[in-house]
DNA sequence: ACATTATATTCACATATGCTAATATATAAA
DNA sequence: TTTATATATTAGCATATGTGAATATAATGT
């Protein structure tokens, strides 16, 4: 068992919460976001119309939303279906889109 | 919460929402921004004695979340004294800190 | 004027990020 | 099995970011 002091977890914990919300602080996964918010789920090519931006980009962003925990992607035949699991993420989103 | 049919006017919107967050997604900035809210304001060296880094390191956040307009600076003889200007900033630090 | 304290700035360097282009994989259809 | 479609991965490159060390500035006190 590791004894960690007060100030490491402290430590880790905001390195846990600045992960999030760096995987976040970028307009194009902003924009990915307020997508999945708003259709619960969507595939890759209707985020890349959506977006127009190239799709391997797409796949990148969706892929750095994916390993922060953000997003889960789950396949249907040919497509591949992503959707936020990450509430916390989820509110950060609705609350910066609200303002 | 977004129009997607005004792809053009909602890009730079975007770009701002992005700029905050990336602001505060670093855990030292974190943690300054915390401290901040629990104090209301403080100096720099105060800053420094609690997150124990070197004292350049501390004025690089600050000068970041300040461009960023996230704190606001304000001289008190040889101190400067830092506080939250930005209260979507602050909203988002106490979401992230009360979880 | 000089020393002290508080803060900012610059530089050098390593690492991370984002983009594009090209290529690879996986599933389904013919 | 070949073809088409959907998505992922890789490589190369430019730019951004984070840090520590050294230095600079600004206000105050002696």
């Amino acid at each position: 068992m590791i004894d960690f002091s007060k100030k490491e977890e402290i430590k880790h914990r905001l390195e846990e919460k600045a992960e999030i919300l760096k995987a976040i602080a970028h307009p194009t996964r902003l924009c990915i976001l307020a997508m999945l918010i708003r259709d619960s789920e969507s595939n890759v090519t209707d985020i890349q119309c959506c977006l127009d931006i190239p799709q391997p980009t797409v796949s990148q962003h969706l892929s750095k939303l994916k390993s922060a925990g953000i997003v889960g992607a789950e396949r249907s035949g040919t497509e591949i279906i992503y959707s936020i699991k990450n509430d916390e993420a989820r509110k950060i989103v609705e609350f910066m889109l609200d303002k």
